[in-house]
DNA sequence: TATATTTGACCAAA
DNA sequence: TTTGGTCAAATATA
């Protein structure tokens, strides 16, 4: 049995055992806090679960695609502009819930303005492009409709297998801990999605969903750290009117800093993340 | 000191 | 010529 998958039934099965003890809770006693507690995490772990299935989803949909473009041709390549060429070799597509955060690290390489965007588009390379030859990209940029959503296209495939040890090797249990000291946000995410029928598709994640991908990702330690992340980074998706040139920055970074800081034991590979996710609650306070 | 981010400049495609 | 994507030097950070 997959990894994932025993994650998911410890999930249902803390979830069961939770509404146990919210039906023995009921007989026993009278406290309506502590009942709506139990109801708060146990709608969470299913949304854990779900949240989880979906990853799986996303792994086979990236798998079908690259392998329908894997046999284009390639062109000569110019010294710069080497990954112009694998937008038509290479394009993952996630499709779903589960994919601003996929495991794998991130650097930030670059920063444009776009053309008739009001925000600037985000470039990330996977940090293994020199050391694993990794030819993975992916560019962020936030809804002009909806600032709350990020819009990410992901461009090439990884080779550096960079989390294949990833994320799944605690229990759930943490992750329980974890949503019950955060707060008591219940209900399922809303998404909104766009896929749009070219070679490069968008999916459009909103920040609430990446807060409770944050949640799953906290129940895991990450063990495969990288060498070259030993000392953890600290990277802003997004920078924005700090400067009127072509490119710009956002003001997010000492937000950001001090987020990874709270989040120490978490793998540096998923800061981008917590990034996002900040700026997201920033957006809810 | 090593690593990550910022940002102006460069390049190619449209 | 405009625009998007990338490079790489400068800068920031741990």
């Amino acid at each position: 049995m997959a990894m994932e998958e025993k994650l998911v039934i410890n999930e249902l099965e803390q979830g069961r055992e939770l509404a146990k003890r919210l039906i023995s809770n009921l007989k026993h006693t009278s406290s309506v806090e502590s009942s709506k507690i139990m109801i708060s995490e146990i709608l969470r772990i299913y949304q854990n679960a779900i949240l989880m299935l979906s990853f799986k989803e996303d792994d086979k949909n990236i798998l079908k695609r690259s392998r329908e473009i894997e046999d284009k041709d390639s062109k000569t390549l110019s010294k710069k502009r080497k990954l112009s060429d694998k937008k038509t070799e290479e394009v993952k597509v996630f499709v779903g819930t589960g994919s601003i955060d996929d495991g794998y690290c991130w650097r930030k390489y670059g920063q444009k303005e776009i053309h008739g965007s009001s925000n600037p588009r985000g470039y990330f390379r996977c940090t293994h492009r020199f050391t694993k030859k990794c030819p993975a990209v992916k560019q962020v940029q936030r809804s002009d409709e909806d600032p709350s959503i990020f819009e990410v296209k992901y461009v090439g495939t990884h080779t550096c297998n960079n989390n294949s040890t990833s994320p799944k090797t605690t229990t759930t249990s943490f992750s329980v801990s974890m949503m019950v000291e955060e707060g008591n946000r219940v209900g399922l995410t809303e998404q909104t999605e766009d896929i749009k029928p070219t070679k490069t598709e968008e999916v459009m994640i909103s920040l609430e969903d990446l807060e409770y991908k944050k949640d799953i990702f906290k129940t895991y330690s990450f063990s495969n750290h990288e060498t070259e992340n030993v000392g953890g980074w600290k990277s802003n998706i997004f920078q924005e009117n700090l400067s009127p040139a072509t490119t710009s920055g956002s003001g997010m970074t000492s937000e950001i800093a001090t987020a990874v800081e709270d989040w120490g034991t978490v793998d540096s590979c998923f800061s981008s993340l917590d990034n996002i996710i900040d700026l997201g609650q920033d957006l809810w306070s």
